[in-house]
DNA sequence: CGCGTCGCTTGATCCGCATCAACTCGCGGC
DNA sequence: GCCGCGAGTTGATGCGGATCAAGCGACGCG
């Protein structure tokens, strides 16, 4: 199902890894526990506990909570490349967070021993590990402030324009990570609004829905739609 | 208007700088700088470059966004002896958020250079930003399930019970550490709507209204009320 | 080939909460 | 004492977006 895959490799190339001295990535890697996940499948509830950091090395991984009620929001979407549950490891607390695979994953899971031993004689890892959260913190201050201070159509497309910057060539084209429902769900809207959106923006002429892929012919009218009345 | 102060006492009661041994603190507390604000002078503004970590000694500030309508959303009261800004000392990026001060407030501020100078000198100083930036973390994700999948009601609840532990003596006594609007913001809701809520559980039998503090006779009964149909 | 399922769309209706507006109360200043 | 102001409350009304329900095309599977 998953091709064969080498972790010294692997973890070389992360950035986060990038200062480590080879002896101790070699250390690190013999440490690490390689598991795949196919898709649909847990790989962390809620309430568990956590003594890892995982890295996405193959596949998609959604991170949700869910209400009594049955409702889901999803919190974030992490792809191949990237990691999760960092947080957890500098903290006494079960996971808040459910952890799914979307597609069938390949998942690096670095022991909290090893990480803190990492942090504790390496002061450029620990400052890498310090700007992560960082990044992090910062990304759900962003989030919180879109669900709070923006109407649903203005979160779409701060979403859509997210990675386009201005002077690129046109017209751009975002393809959608997951499914449309997850994606909704991720900017907090139901996948029957988020629907209707997209497709009221379509009717404006300001992009246009191929499947997951959403061509934006002029990003800067999409932009000031958002904004102006 | 304040009284004096003494720095290298201060910063051997925080937290975060319990472990540092008495020169390394020596040293901080000289690059320290030590600033007031009055009540309802801002402190930072949202977009300017901000080069150092901020903790309360005396006073209250308020950390909020705007949007371009004039809409406010808090995102945090920060109190005595509490800190904030870490997170931008490991990014370089501006001020995502406003900050004023609430009331009469003594600010110290840590420039960046002795908190990163620290961090590579110092693991268990890391070890300290790392599991604070994870706690805030964790605050941030529990708040942004809060809002997107909790009704108003819900929310205002969860505040009020938020340290109320179940086997403390009844009646529990909560007061709302600053103006009623201004929780409101923090909890997403309106000053209107957030009183109509309050006043509902009042009738309700549930909670009594004084001012600031509002008085629970039965927690348990509270939270069933906010979790049952 | 037909069937069920999943992802998505579309329409009709409803409700939680925002908005606008008016009013009260307590407080500090002159 | 009166005035002005900020904080809080209360009522009437409206809207954004949720919910419920139905239908559709694409795909995998027996």
């Amino acid at each position: 199902m998953l091709a064969p895959f080498n972790l010294h490799q692997f973890l070389r190339h992360q950035p986060l890894f990038a200062d480590v001295d080879d002896a101790a990535l070699q250390r690190l890697a013999a440490q690490c526990r390689l598991t795949t996940a196919a898709r649909g499948e847990p790989v962390l509830w809620a309430g568990q506990r956590c003594d890892a950091v995982f890295i996405v090395a193959r596949g998609q991984v959604r991170l949700y909570m869910t209400a009594p009620s049955g409702n889901e929001k999803v919190i974030e979407l992490v792809g191949t490349g990237q990691s999760f549950a960092e947080a957890l490891v500098f903290m006494e607390r079960p996971c808040p967070v459910h952890a799914q695979a979307l597609q069938d994953t390949l998942l690096v899971q670095v022991p909290r021993a090893a990480v803190l031993q990492e942090v504790r004689q390496d002061p450029a890892f620990a400052m890498g590990m310090l700007a992560g959260l960082s990044r992090r913190l910062h990304g759900l201050v962003q989030d919180v402030q879109a669900s709070a201070l923006q109407s649903g159509l203005q979160r779409v497309v701060g979403y859509l324009l997210r990675d386009v910057n201005p002077d690129m060539p046109v017209p751009a084209v975002v393809s959608l990570p997951a499914a449309k429902a997850t994606v909704a769900s991720l900017l907090s809207l139901t996948p029957e609004y988020f629907s209707r959106v997209l497709h009221e923006l379509e009717a404006a002429g300001l992009l246009r829905i191929d499947r997951r892929d959403i061509h934006l012919p002029d990003p800067a009218a999409l932009a000031r739609h958002a904004a102006g009345p």
